[in-house]
DNA sequence: CGCCTCCTCAAGAGAACACTTGAACAGTCG
DNA sequence: CGACTGTTCAAGTGTTCTCTTGAGGAGGCG
């Protein structure tokens, strides 16, 4: 090998990015930022941690170029340096999902029995929405929304769907999404809406692959 | 968070599939890998490690699932358990090539001045290969050419290529190919060739995109 | 202007990792 | 069956990583 030191620097060069994904930690956060930017105190309560121990690992995104920062007032903003990084993690997910052994009982520990939660492909709902016979809920909480949404769907976190079931109607069938397809929050909401009698099923993976595809998106605050 | 000792475990998981790519060593093997099985004696030398470090990152590697291994004899090959890792692999240089910025810095110090080179993509060659006035030489080491090549490529790795100049055409243009855009082998075979004064170019990248992208390959030892 | 909020930095403890060396193991082939 | 080849394992050392605590900015708002 005429130039070892440099094909082994080069080389490193590449394992600093896959080490920026390499912490359990950091991988949740690039997944709530796949969904859209959040400020780092939101962050830390979204992945459980201090404050200082996010921004530490934020940095370490940050300095591999994975994320990219903007402030607004006292608030700094993260985002994702581009779909690239969301296509990565998806990459991540679908090999881990292939070919690690324990992931299958790691997800059923988390997720739970899903034996009875219907699904739907990115495909039916697009058509379906078309038709117009259907309710899109975004059960994600507001800041994710917020920063993008299925176009025509509604703002319903998970924690207020209990309360609002009231204000849904009766006479269309309901689909919820979330995250992804590790994302509990339709899981719970397609739950719930069964239990109380209601027509629904979840979008099989969440926002972000949507996105991705380029389907109607919309921005802005709830309504 | 409801489950939140779950939901770390399960992104841990996940992290432990990025945590084997985070090693410029264990990349490397990946990056050969890519290019067919191989065995681990042979990989140790590739990578310029011993053969006990070199079985330890492959462990690591198998550990996650990402390699499977078959006997043949008294060798042990290693290969890519799937397409999706080679994929992952496709996707995590792309990351880097696009967001990490020293990362021109270590390609140029590697790769050297490629200003004067030129390349052809992969759907070019496939007209050119379908025209018949082109001939394609793949100029990686003997064993990845027994692994798979493009259709009709004549081996000629890199070593030997001065001394087999003068069995090659002169009335065609030469493409010369190796394992991927990171590659020297084909620069150095096109350099050659041009100060022989051959028309040559460089595949922009290398087999295992042509394989990722079901065009055309044959397996088995060079003529 | 000074306080306040939000974020980052620095130091440190415990754990995990990379690579080396030398020994052990597992098949295979004579 | 015994020797050999190719591969893996185990122990050890120096380095890097994760998370905590507490202090130190940066910028906005009263």
């Amino acid at each position: 090998m005429a130039n070892r030191a440099a094909k082994d620097a080069l080389f490193d060069g590449f394992a600093e990015v896959a080490k920026a994904l390499a912490n359990g930690r950091r991988a949740e956060l690039i997944d709530v930022l796949a969904q859209g930017e959040r400020h780092v105190d939101d962050l830390a309560t979204e992945i459980g941690q201090s404050v200082a121990n996010t921004s530490f690992h934020l940095r370490a995104l940050a300095s591999v170029g994975l994320v990219h920062t903007r402030r607004d007032g006292t608030r700094i903003y993260y985002r994702l340096a581009s779909d690239r990084v969301a296509a990565l993690w998806a990459g991540l997910r679908s090999v881990a999902e292939t070919h690690l052994e324990v992931l299958d009982d790691l997800a059923h520990a988390y997720l739970g029995d899903r034996s009875g939660l219907e699904q739907i492909s990115r495909d039916e709902l697009a058509r379906r929405i078309d038709a117009g016979d259907v309710l899109v809920i975004d059960v994600r909480p507001t800041a994710e929304y917020t920063a993008g949404h299925i176009a025509g769907a509604r703002s319903i976190p998970i924690d207020g769907l209990a309360r609002r079931l009231r204000t849904l109607p009766t006479d269309v069938e309901i689909v919820a999404y979330c995250r992804g397809p590790y994302c509990v929050y339709a899981d719970d909401a397609v739950r719930l809406l069964r239990r109380r009698g209601r027509q629904a099923r979840r979008l099989t993976d969440g926002f972000p692959e949507w996105r991705t595809e380029r389907r109607p998106i919309e921005h802005g605050v709830p309504a």
